[in-house]
This record gives C-alpha cells, sequence and structure tokens, in this order.
DNA sequence: CGTTGATTGACAGCATACTGACAATCTTTG
DNA sequence: CAAAGATTGTCAGTATGCTGTCAATCAACG
C-alpha cells in the first residue's frame, strides 16, 4: 500500500496549472518564432516594437513601452540593439528636453517588410496543431483573459497613450 | 482620405495574435504569482522546481530539466539559489562521479508545505475574470495545445524521464 | 584495454523581465 | 517666480531563458 504523502501536491498537478502552461506556451511560441525568423536577427519583443515605432512614428519610449505592455526599463536595452542595427533612430524631442523620439530607418521599414509575412507563418504554426474551430476559442478566450486581467500585470497596456505625441486627445 | 499604408500591419493585428497574447499572458501569471507569494521569496521557476524535487527525491539536473522542462543551463543557477536558500541539498552520486543528486531539507518541506495553498490562490486568480466553463474550455485547449507543440519547444517535457534515477526503466 | 562517443555539470554571452533608485527636466502650485 | 511634485531616460541588481563551449566522466565498441 501507498503511503500518505508528506505534501498534498503532484507533478500533473503542476502541468495543469494555469501558470504553469503560460510560461510552456510562451517558451514555445518564442521557439517557433526564433526558428521561423532566424534568417532575420529579429527577436518576437524586436519585433513588436518596430511595429509599434512604425504605426507611432515619433513615439516616445515610455510610450512605446504602454503601447506594447513591455516594461519600460527592458525596453531601454532592445531600442539600444534596434538603434545599433540601424532599424530605428533617436531624435531629441524640440519641446522636452528628457525624451527621445524614435523613427523606423529606411532599414527598419525594409526589414519589416521582409519579415512580416514570415511572423504570420511563425503565428499560424503556433496553434497549428489545434482544429481551426479550437484556434478562434482559445483566441477568444486569451484576448478577453488578458484585457480582464490587464491592470494585474506590472506594465499595463494603455494603447491609447500611443495618441499623446500627436496632441492631447484626452 | 487616408493615404496607403506603408506595411500592411496594425498593432491591432499584433494585439490579437498568439505569440504576443502569450507573452502577455505569461507576464500577468508571474505578477500574480509574485503579488501573492511576495512573503516566501521563491519565484514561479524554483518553485516547480522544487515541487519536482519533492516527487522525485535523488533526481539529478539534467533529468529534471527535462520533467519541468526548463532549460538545463538556466535550471543550474535556479539550483544554485535554491541550496543557498537551504531548501535543497546536493549529493555526489556514488556510482556515477559527474551527477549529483537533489533532495529537499527539512527547511524546504516546511516552505512547500507553507506556499501551496498560497500558490493554488495564485493559479485560481489567473483565471478569475473568466466564467467557470470559460476556464475549464481554455485549460482544456491550452494543455492540449502545449502537448502537441511540445517537441517544438527547445526542451520538451519528458515526465517518464523522471523514473530513470530509481532504475531503468525504459 | 584503449579509443570513440555520449553525458553531466559548469560557464560565457546575449536577450528579456522586473525592482528600485537616480539626475535631469518639466509641470503644478503657492 | 520659487518650491514641490511628476515624468523621462538610465542604471544597478536579480532572475529567467537560450546558444554554444568545455572538462570530467562514463559507456560502447573494436
Amino acid at each position: 500500500m501507498p503511503s500518505k504523502p508528506l505534501l498534498p501536491i503532484t507533478m500533473d498537478a503542476v502541468y495543469a496549472a494555469p501558470g504553469y502552461l503560460f510560461r510552456r506556451m510562451q517558451q514555445i511560441a518564442v521557439s517557433i518564432f526564433m526558428e521561423e525568423c532566424k534568417a532575420f536577427d529579429l527577436t518576437p519583443v524586436q519585433y513588436a516594437a518596430l511595429i509599434a515605432i512604425h504605426t507611432h512614428p515619433g513615439i516616445d519610449a515610455t510610450r512605446l513601452s504602454a503601447v506594447i505592455a513591455f516594461d519600460r526599463s527592458t525596453l531601454g536595452s532592445v531600442i539600444e540593439r534596434l538603434q545599433a542595427k540601424d532599424y530605428i533612430e533617436r531624435k531629441p524631442a524640440p519641446e522636452d528636453k528628457r525624451i527621445k523620439l524614435l523613427y523606423l530607418t529606411k532599414s527598419g521599414a525594409a526589414i519589416l517588410r521582409e519579415i512580416i509575412p514570415v511572423v504570420e507563418r511563425a503565428q499560424a504554426r503556433m496553434l497549428e496543431p489545434l482544429k481551426p474551430a479550437d484556434r478562434k476559442a482559445l483566441m477568444g478566450l486569451l484576448v478577453q483573459l488578458v484585457d480582464l486581467n490587464n491592470e494585474a500585470s506590472r506594465v499595463p497596456l494603455r494603447a491609447e497613450d500611443a495618441l499623446e505625441h500627436l496632441g492631447k486627445v484626452g
């Protein structure tokens, strides 16, 4: 007969825990992204930052962090790397000496044009093992959950902030 | 009239992309875990490692990495930190001088006993915004997707490996 | 038995993530 | 206008996560 366990926990409980599954899925997603994009020397985070700078030219680092919900400290080094690769450039803001405005370079726009279809393929691959209806269901639930948990994260998404550099709209 | 966009991409496309949602959800999950467990000085990864060492006493680092699907290199420092906190101890394997066997200390078992219910609460909080039926649906789909994508990750889960230190069963 | 190949733990290096702190700068207020 | 408060970018410190390499050791094979 099996002895009474000292602690009421099994690995199966870990494998079924939301936190564990989210971590695992994130690792898988990054792995697939990097594999598809290995010709490009761009990480998922750098890709998201490039897109956001493209759709919001002249945005500053703090607002960028709110728009893609990435940590402000981390974003500093991400920006540095993108600048080192000549995909973006930073210009001082004339009316505020603290701020540096971010712009896509020609090189950055070119790499984006090339990589976008590749990323689409990577995104599709992540969900490929599921039936189409299940893919939709999963994405729907995830969008809901991420949105409803927005304030629980250290860096909540603030998509509206993206427009502030074009003139106050609040 | 709006001009034709240079690149066919919007932030909304990013916000709806699987990879972005998985990253976001992972960040939220870690944030909730750390908030609930702030009295304990244990990270999600360290928690998972402790559980695995508890359920597989005498496991070695390489097998541990397969059992929780964490990177072998990263796990080295995780183990070091757990050892520094006196939650685990390492003993050389008599029959293989390369291997160091991992065991929970009394201290480690005690902290686990205390933190398990707190972690359960954290896990529940992650899904709380969803209706109960939706929570089940999401977890079901995620379990499927993670399992079907197992080989796509750099460190696939190999739960069976956990038993090898007790004698070959393959 | 000796060479080859595989395994283990360790390390270096890069890239997120987060915490907390800081100087420079801007805004608000008295 | 001057003082107080908020914002911006940056940095130090800690903790994953991955790639690649390495020496020590073990296993397999001739």
